[in-house]
Formats: C-alpha cells, sequence, structure tokens
DNA sequence: CTCGATATGTTTACAGTGACAACATATGGC
DNA sequence: GCCATATGTTGTCACTGTAAACATATCGAG
C-alpha cells in the first residue's frame, strides 16, 4: 500500500521508524513523543487518539496494541512528563552547586516547568496516581528525592522534615497551578521571591 | 405527553419545578444545582449534558437555551463553586473570631472544601478564567478579599504584602491539588501543621 | 528453508457525545 | 383575542473511544 512511507510525520519523531526490526520501530515510543510535541505545542485540543495515531503514520486502532485503553496511554505520557520534571529539576540543583541555592532552583525550576509546558504538568500531576498503576515504577522518584535531599541539606536541624519538605512541595506546586489556570500571571521575579520565602531566602 | 412530570428527579432539586412561572420553573439554576449534586456525588463519570438533563427531567438540547456551549455551563459549575468555597472561609473566618487563629481557619476551610468535594474544587479552579467572561462577576471574590484581609491583619508591617498572599495562596492551593491528585494523603493534623508554618504558627 | 505461531497494524462498525436546525408549545404584552 | 417571543423537543450530523474480524510481518522450530 505504501501509505506507511509517506505518512505525514509532522510530529512524533525521535523515537519514530527505528530501522526496520518490527512494522513500524517501535511505536508507543513513538506515540508518546508524539503525544509530549502535541501537548507542548499547546493547541488546547485534547488530544485525540486519532489524530495522534494519524501523527505517527498509523491507523487509529494500532495504539490498541501497545495500551490497553486511551486512560493508560495518558498515563504513560504523564509518567515521562514526571521524568522530564525531575530531570530539569536535578539539573538546576547541579547547576546551582546544591545547598540552599540548589534547593530553591529545584523549587523555581518546578514552577517553570509548568509554565513552560502547562498541559504536559497538568497532565502529569491530574491523572491520580495508584488505583491503576501500583506503587513503584513512578517518573516523579526524582523529584521526589531531590525535595527530600534538599530539606535534609537545607534545615537539617529540624523537629519535623516531612512537613518542612510538604511546606516547600506544596508552596512550589500551588504556585505552579495557580499561574497555569491564569489566577496569577506568570513573573519570575515574583516566583523567585515567593519561593525564597519558604525555600531558604537568605542563601 | 405528561413525559415531564414523571421525571425520575434524583437529583436536581432544590430550585426545580419552582411553581408554574415557566415551562419548567427555573431550569438554569436548577441545572446548576443538579451538576452540582452530580459533581459532589463524586461519580468519576465526566457529567455528560444529555445525563444531566435527564436529571432535571428535560431534553438533552433545552439547555442549549440557557448556556450557549457546554463549556459555559461548566463555567457556571465553576463560578458557583467558588462562591461556595468563599462562603465556607467566610464562616470559618468569623466562627474563629479573625485575626490570627481566623486567617489559619481561612486556610484549612479551603484545603477541607477540595477534600470534601474534589470534582467541584477540581473544576472551579481548572476552568482558565478570562479569555471566555471578562472580569468582574467573579465567584472567587468573597476568597479573594478574605485573603487580602487576612493579610493585612495578621502581619500588617510587612514591606511586600502582595508576596505574602501570594506565598499563602500557594501554600493552601498546593496542598489542595496535591490531596486531590492522591499525591499525598489526607490528614486533618498534617494540614493544621503545614499551613500554621504559614498562616501564623503561634497563634 | 518451510511453516505455523505470534505480534503487530488495518478495516469496519457501533454506541455515545456535543451541537445544530427545524419544529412545537407555553407566556405575556398589546 | 392575537401575535412576538421565550422556552422545550425531535431529528440529525460529525466526531470520539473501542471492540471484532481481518491482514501481514516477524521469529522460532522442524
Amino acid at each position: 500500500m505504501a501509505s506507511k512511507d509517506n505518512s505525514v510525520n509532522i510530529k512524533g519523531d525521535g523515537a519514530a521508524k527505528a530501522a526496520g526490526t518490527y512494522h513500524h520501530g517501535d511505536l508507543r515510543a513513538a506515540v508518546i513523543a508524539a503525544g509530549l510535541t502535541r501537548l507542548a505545542e499547546g493547541d488546547g485540543t485534547e488530544l485525540g487518539l486519532r489524530a495522534l495515531a494519524r501523527d505517527v503514520g498509523v491507523s487509529a486502532t494500532a495504539l490498541y496494541r501497545h495500551f490497553p485503553d486511551k486512560e493508560a496511554l495518558l498515563d504513560a505520557l504523564a509518567d515521562e512528563g514526571l521524568r522530564r520534571l525531575g530531570a530539569l529539576q536535578a539539573q538546576a540543583w547541579l547547576r546551582a552547586g546544591g545547598g540552599h541555592a540548589g534547593f530553591k532552583a529545584t523549587g523555581i525550576a518546578y514552577v517553570r516547568f509548568a509554565y513552560d509546558e502547562p498541559a504536559v504538568f497538568r497532565l502529569s500531576f491530574t491523572r491520580q496516581m495508584s488505583e491503576r498503576c501500583e506503587p513503584g515504577a513512578d517518573g516523579g522518584e526524582v523529584g521526589y528525592n531531590l525535595l527530600r535531599a534538599g530539606v535534609a541539606q537545607t534545615m537539617p536541624n529540624l523537629e519535623d522534615p516531612d512537613t518542612a519538605a510538604l511546606h516547600a512541595w506544596a508552596l512550589v506546586h500551588g504556585l505552579a497551578m495557580l499561574i497555569l489556570d491564569r489566577r496569577i500571571e506568570w513573573d519570575e521575579a515574583m516566583v523567585e521571591e515567593v519561593v525564597g520565602l519558604t525555600f531558604g531566602g537568605k542563601a
């Protein structure tokens, strides 16, 4: 049919057509990549299975060979989003050299990620976890570990580090969500200031 | 046809069949009430126009006489949700007698509302404001005024009250969202402790 | 190398959705 | 009493997620 070769393939490259091992190479990866791209482009249109499949050059129902249903696909996208967020936070932590500055940097990276990729961020956190996927294999591990490490390193002599960690997380998460939902305007200086109030303003 | 009288009317009472002024009485109000009820019952099923119309005892397309489209209907529901949240916060503020304790109470009420009515809370904040409805006529006014008043009264000599207000709002909002999305467990004592860190723990 | 088993992709079809147009009916002012 | 108008209904359309039946490529065993 040759309909596979001249597929439009506007997006969804990166992990697509990985030589000729299987029909497509590695669908699933390609679908996830295409999904993230589509989310990143921010067209408010809910990504539908048909559109996604067309992006990847495959017919709609093919996706069901790799995901039991749409929810599972979204779960996979959400997980990948969390992984990216964690990576950005780790990068920010390292670039700032750890310590107070590093901890604060991870917080700002959190909010910036939400601002840069609103759809991905919302999707990543809106999927209520568990119920569908049992604990473990969570893409948010990196971020969570960074949070714990940051608290431990920044305020070592604290009676309740859990409370402090939760406080920090809730702060940046709320900031991110409020910006995302247009409750407040994005403003880098403002974010730094607010985050600094909790994440160690003196550093 | 008498199909209107024997409508199931499981939910959606409260403002329904308000005597015989018009066909239904006051649809719109009835629809909003039914929608909130359906959201409150927490059945994860996205509320559809047909189901909502059936709840109220009316045929699906009748809703289009009162809302231009589904989005507008959801906007109305969101607005009503914000109004209720504001009312609960005001009540909490009064019950605690204002001041530090009152301010903290409004914060806790915020999180508790999200926990009690997750669907309504999420809907209320997920609708990105403006774009669709111009500023003004916002159901969140009460809550916002409480926030400003609380900050002003609790920490009067502050260089930047805006930052403090944002800090407080982001904290409770993030806490609410994290609980809603099952990132953290609901725990009244924990909420009080975390909120206390920012809202005046000494009071 | 041939051949079946299996994994992957396609076609067709179906129920459900939001939305529109045309039609029906009650309300209220003149 | 009568008509303009607000409200509610029926029928229909494009679209969506998804399942069943069918087609094809890949790989291991003989």
